[in-house]
DNA sequence: CGGCGAATTGACGGACGTCAACTGCTGTGG
DNA sequence: CCACAGCAGTTGACGTCCGTCAATTCGCCG
């Protein structure tokens, strides 16, 4: 399949690489190549070798982790996305499997070309560094909110969320299915209706996908949003549970005092 | 306060430095200093710019999150590790506090040097981004542990690892207080008293901080350690809840039929 | 000797998972 | 065109896990 130069630029556009030269550009994405997977299709399962840096440039991708016969959303991705960059750079096995909720093009960058790249050029290594680093401040905020908040507090800040990256209007649609989103914020597609339900008293009221946002400042005081977990991270490589705030009405920043 | 030649021994075998020339460990180290803190010392907080990369040289750190009044435990380091890598590399703030559990030494190195010596070697800044790798996994797992386990299969895994790490003998001894491993287990510290309580059922008894594992199968059985979860990071920054399996002894590795 | 904090234990309530039944939608085949 | 199966979502009942509050014991240090 070939790679439409449309595609071309917007993977230029992600940070990981809108600093390179051309050359090494073309370099790390020659031996690269465009697919497209139906919805549901598996592409990558925990603890395989992984092969590939994965661009998501359209369609949406599920990242879980399974333990025991269960399984637990880690992140949901979005177009344009990379994945499984730790991985590449370690050049070791997968620690999520991946599969495609929508049908999905997807560019799959030799892992061997990324490495190759790093090696030579300081200033791409020093990006690619601070995109894991990224990575690590998301997945350090998606571990606080499991272990710090509860299941409606959660759910709160994801809406609260949500309306600000879909522009603010106090109405706005669920981009994934309920119990994805359940899977996500760490419950049961039956605690996520009650969940709903419980937050009617606050002024939410959910029609199917659609959300609406009735009184913005009791919400607020229930999820008391934070910049230390809820904070946008610079898009490129997927943040895990990836929040946008744009700003927040008087949210007070409280420290435990020890 | 001078740092001695077996300190800087301790420190150049780290991985992050192992593979490094003399003259950029110089460089990197150059404006280092040493520096001895009482126990309960606050290092970061939340939130504040990170001038410095921490090596823990001797004592013990905690690493914790808040939200709310509330504060969890996210990791404890004991040495010889280093921490906020990714802090450093971004040039940003601290996604969690850090403070002394025992009086320790720490070496402070600029995190000036260290970006400027990562511009410069593209050897080093690709071991940077593997020990970043390493750390975003570490981190995953952790998350993995909290959303898929209940507290005493939690509690279960956290001293098999234990026991491995500590030489594999029948009874060891717990390297923290019980109320800070309580907080990094996810738990309140009367919780875990009751989880120990039920471990005693699988053959786990407890006498104040030793800790004997009197029939290793059935506990086993109920822990289900696994190497996506448990697995123990190369040595060098800190992972989040580090935990060392040597072997295990019949863990099924069961993969959920979504 | 007195006091403080860690740890344990019990009682209680709330949060959450599980099981089951029911609704509504959608796509398929008769 | 309609009947039906299948799935997502919701709701209710129930049990379990876990956090909170309180009381007690123990060891350590002043």
């Amino acid at each position: 399949m070939p790679i439409r130069s449309v595609d071309l630029e917007r993977v230029r556009a992600l940070s990981l690489f809108a600093g390179i030269s051309d050359d090494l550009f073309r370099d790390v994405l020659g031996g690269a190549f465009l697919q497209r997977f139906p919805a549901g299709t598996t592409l990558l399962t925990e603890g395989d070798p992984v092969d590939f840096l994965y661009v998501l440039l359209d369609g949406a991708v599920e990242l879980e982790g399974t333990w025991n016969d269960k399984a637990t959303t880690l992140a949901v991705l979005t177009p344009v996305s990379t994945f499984v960059l730790a991985s590449v750079v370690l050049d070791s096995t997968g620690l999520m499997s991946a599969h495609t909720l929508e049908t999905s093009n997807i560019l799959m960058v030799s892992g061997e070309a990324l490495r190759r790249a790093m090696r030579r050029d300081a200033g791409f290594c020093f990006t690619v560094a601070q995109e894991l680093a990224g990575c690590y401040g998301g997945v350090v905020r998606a571990l606080k909110n499991q272990k710090l908040r509860g299941g409606i507090e959660r759910l709160a800040n994801y809406l609260i969320s949500q309306q600000a990256r879909q522009g603010g209007d106090a109405t706005f649609t669920l981009p994934h299915e309920k119990r994805v989103l359940a899977s996500l914020l760490g419950m049961t597609p039956e605690n996520l209706s009650r969940a709903f339900a419980s937050l009617g008293d606050y002024g939410v009221t959910v029609n199917g996908p659609q959300v609406t946002i009735g009184r913005p400042t009791p919400l607020q005081r229930l999820a008391k949003p934070d910049l230390l977990i809820d904070s946008r991270p610079p898009a490129g490589e997927a943040a895990l549970s990836a929040a946008e705030v744009e700003r927040w009405t008087g949210a007070a920043q409280v420290r435990a005092a020890s």
